[in-house]
DNA sequence: CGAGCGATTGAAAAGACTCAACCACCGTGG
DNA sequence: CCACGGTGGTTGAGTCTTTTCAATCGCTCG
């Protein structure tokens, strides 16, 4: 169970940055970074940052996963990214100069580690190891995005279900995946009605199994042969 | 018209650069640039780089359009950017390490300068600005692509037509828009003759004009309006 | 002048959405 | 301990958008 204080995690034992772009090479900015963040604790649904506003700093995951998402007009959600323990969150406005087109929220309780700006990009500008892998870090995300539309243009709703299950079956590495509906039709970019349905069928065909809201992938080839084409 | 031999364009004076990435605080490094840059002459639907190969450099728009897309399953192009003078193109997968996601080909007979790999990361290595507005316009169409991808997910295609002619009216600054029905359809996403239907609707409306393949745009207020919200 | 590609139209089918109702689970307060 | 309220999940029916397929048209280029 997660700890409910503030409590504060050190970044020399902390698992997550290990898997982060603070790893490699961070060893003598250790301390730096050490004194520059702050931890704080984030209830379930609990914002990190809204669309609109500008960035004051970045959020490093250091337990408990967060959705990243755009609204529509109508105030739908699209959610773009859901984010596991160990990904920073939030530097993309950062750079631009321009405000959060999306938002974060955290899907469940959660420790979240803050590092203001001025730090963040004191730290881009003296170290290039940290800052070749943000450079990195925006180009695959952009590779990424590309893709992401093509499937939304030329892909059915199944077929983007599978995909998103996919990539949800590795954010969620061994444990079963946990959203509610509204928020996975909200990945796929469907109805909630419409994504019930076909997540029925994906359990009558033996590829998942369905633990009322938790799901269970069983036939991941199978589902890869469904993401895939026609 | 446009000069068909490869013809040397002078950084110096290219109109093109001072719009790109390659302006401000570059007068010290115009010369690096000039000497290590080579020009060429593309063809229409000669493509610049494809989608699965590896990066060699980038390319630098002096004259000419160059639509950037990704392929689905089938075959079918997605665009993702219609780029236009000025811009730099094919830079993302020179910081992400993998190969192109997308493919670039002219969409008419253009002009386009190549600065290879090891220049443009040594450029970028030891001239801040440079860095920093790569960085920036990273971050940008990121951004972008998070609307993108929203738009696709709850737009309908109507709307979507909308929204997609009011970014080519920009690209195509004054100039009537001047795409295949094909290429109109796969940046909007969606079906040939689904796109054919919509333009006779707006033409209708008194929204648009079509002369033959080029597109008109009469009342930008009324397709901002249709490209919003319901 | 013919070939061929791009544009257009029509009709039918399919996929997805909306609306409305109902169910099930869970935590709370009495 | 149990009834209550609420959120999240499920189902059905009808509708509408969009796609698909097939056929035709028209223009440009060799």
């Amino acid at each position: 169970m997660l700890d409910k204080s503030h409590k504060h995690v050190s970044c020399a034992t902390c698992q997550a940055r290990k898997k982060s772009l603070f790893s490699a090479n961070f060893d003598e900015n250790l301390s730096h970074l050490e004194e520059h963040k702050s931890c704080s604790y984030f209830k379930k649904n609990q914002p990190l940052f809204i669309e609109g506003s500008f960035p004051r700093g970045v959020y490093c995951l250091n337990q408990g996963k967060v959705k990243v998402f755009a609204r529509g007009d109508e105030g739908k959600e699209q959610i773009i990214h859901i984010a596991k323990e160990g990904e920073i969150i939030g530097f993309r406005a950062m750079f631009s100069g321009d405000m959060y087109k999306v938002s974060a929220t955290a899907l469940e309780d959660a420790n979240i580690c803050f590092i203001s700006k001025d730090d963040f990009l004191d730290m881009i500008d003296t170290n290039p190891t940290l800052r070749n892998g943000i450079m990195r870090e925006l180009s695959k995300e952009l590779g990424d995005r590309a893709v992401f539309i093509t499937n939304m243009a030329q892909k059915s709703v199944r077929e983007r279900l599978a995909a998103a299950l996919i990539i949800l079956d590795d954010v969620y590495s061994g444990e079963q995946i946990n959203l509610t509906r509204e928020d996975l039709a909200n990945f796929v970019g469907t109805a909630t009605e419409t994504l019930i349905r076909l997540l029925k069928d994906l359990k009558e065909e033996g590829v998942i199994d369905i633990h009322t809201r938790k799901l269970e992938i069983i036939d991941k080839d199978k589902l890869m042969k469904i993401a895939g084409g026609r």
